[in-house]
DNA sequence: TTGTAAGCGTTATCAC
DNA sequence: GTGATAACGCTTACAA
């Protein structure tokens, strides 16, 4: 009853089929498929008819092992936040099925000293080779990476790239911007007393936020310091930043976490505190993942878009024509929704 | 000064390199690489030296075209949760590397009619094979992808299906078990009046959940029916249906939701309508997912392996011993945490 | 226990 | 424009 089911299934049409039953040869077949030039419309039309006859499909380890492209993308993942990763995953997956790509998954692990990590790349990268990496944060500005891949002569294009930006291709947002953005929206509000949440220190864009922030409150003219705490990027982090901070009986009246996760904990810290979102204080975030609306009330956020750059990214790997290194710069904009609001009366 | 970058990098070693290296045959170094049987510790020794002396790794590419195994497999998705399906995807991941194969990324959209979903699979298993399938939910239960998969002679593992579960082989835990051991928390904590957010119908362990869980207060001696609503398995699902619940006039004291992701939009639901959780109201949920402690107050849930079950999954699939059907089961258990209390004093 | 020879299904080289 | 023919790096009969 099984035997059926575990042979190889329906015997599946190869280009040598395909050449006797268009009367052509072999290398004229493949042409038609890989769009090369010189072929005469009378023939290109033959092999086509009986591509689609044989139900011919090339085969991918063929085409591999004579040619020098693989059909595959690498996703290089080291992400703590489901959200953020889905989201480039998607993007990414969808370009790579436009070009009858593959998308191959590689978690890393960054964290370890950095011997250890080199073996790791080893590894991934020895035994299969893949035709280009995405990199995502923080792995995007990973130099021993960076050294590793350009060593390698592997392609990649790197996603929120903070750190040597002429290396490779990379797709990202003015994070100082958006940062500054949500400045002039808190600022706006009324509030003057602030708090910040940072991101991890390998995680560069996140630099980049608090900069921008804290240089836009003091061009509108703040006085008070900006409180600064640690909090990862994760909802754990974010809740234990936002109890050390209301112990600690300073009382900021907005706090701008550096992702959206870390906001949702801040959130948390606060009604554990007994406070009132946005009543007694503001949180706000930055990604627009998933969480941002996961959370009551609904965050207020910078969106950006990261099922786009996830997209942007392997487009950019799939075009064999793209120039070395350039920097492609999405749009990102403020969404005011419910967990910000003007500061209590004092 | 990209000329160098755009190589194709070092030189890798061959299968012959190794040989010549070694002084013995091509069939012998694939024998040791493969750990086929009849081959003497000397030869084998001197081999290993000269792969480790060469950093010799085999090709990938040659090897799936001359031989029947592709070193890929393949994890479909079509699941809303992030968390849900990080986590599988990392068990998944570290099965697949243990036994030196990759991980393929495949999505698919189940919502469309039968015919593009047919086309869909098509066109993913055609133009690249892999040695097998991990399914996960609700794919698990598409009768359509496994009627596909049995044609195609294509190996798969399902993880959590609830139909049919002779085919193929699976990976679940008993969900009605686990609702039933959620119904008894609840009960014993003194609620009398329940409603139940169910999940997308596609979903057959959502309806074991369900079954479970209303079964299991019957034997307790439950009067009053319990409410049910339709939620999905999202966030936005059960805020909606929280809201409509609430807006109903009937008030449960405890709300029992199919997975995380909802049981935490109903959870803003309550807040929204100035219901404390859990003082006013208990809510539980189904994953002890990421999201179950992204919530203020954390969630009260069941425990289900979801990592374990995606490395079982692909560790069935990666052994090719396996019987052509098991089932196996994984344990669950209880997590209770802040979410769930005492019902108010009426 | 070990080795020889013949492919696997493409692309690349070089004639025609 | 088109077509032989040789790689590509490995596995799988089949011998020895």
């Amino acid at each position: 009853m099984n035997l059926a089911t575990s042979s190889t299934g329906p015997v599946r049409a190869t280009m040598d089929d395909v050449a006797r039953h268009s009367g052509v040869s072999l290398k004229s077949v493949s042409r038609v498929i890989n769009g090369e030039p010189h072929v005469s419309a009378t023939l290109r039309a033959k092999v086509e008819a009986a591509i689609a006859e044989l139900k011919y499909v090339p085969d991918a380890a063929a085409r591999s092992l004579a040619g020098s492209r693989t059909f595959i993308i690498g996703l290089l993942l080291d992400n703590p936040s489901p959200n953020y990763t889905m989201k480039v995953q998607k993007g990414v997956y969808d370009a790579v099925r436009a070009h009858q790509y593959h998308l191959r998954i590689d978690n890393v692990d960054s964290s370890v000293p950095d011997d250890e990590f080199s073996a790791q790349l080893e590894a991934l990268v020895r035994n299969s080779r893949c035709d280009g990496f995405v990199l995502t944060p923080p792995l995007s500005d990973n130099l021993l990476l960076l050294d590793f891949l350009d060593q390698s002569g592997i392609r990649y294009v790197r996603i929120a790239p903070a750190l040597e930006k002429s290396r490779g291709s990379g797709i990202v947002i003015d994070d100082a911007a958006a940062a500054a953005a949500m400045a002039r929206h808190l600022w706006d509000l009324g509030h003057r007393r602030y708090a910040i949440m940072r991101g991890p220190t390998a995680h560069m864009a996140a630099a980049r936020r608090r900069d921008g922030f804290i240089e836009e409150l003091k061009r509108l003219g703040l006085e008070h310091p900006v409180i600064e705490i640690d909090a990862g990027f994760s909802f754990e982090g974010g809740i234990r930043a936002g109890d050390s901070l209301l112990a600690s009986g300073l009382r900021p009246t907005a706090i701008f976490a550096g992702n959206d996760d870390s906001a949702a904990g801040v959130m948390a810290a606060c009604s554990k505190a007994g406070l009132k979102v946005p009543d007694d204080i503001s949180v706000c975030g930055f990604d627009d993942s998933w969480i941002a609306r996961s959370v009551w009330p609904y965050l207020t956020t910078v969106y950006q878009p990261i099922e786009e750059m996830g997209h942007a990214a392997a487009s950019l790997l799939l075009r064999r024509d793209e120039p070395e290194s350039a920097l492609h710069r999405l749009d990102f904009h403020l969404v005011v929704r419910d967990s910000t609001a003007p500061p209590p009366q004092a």
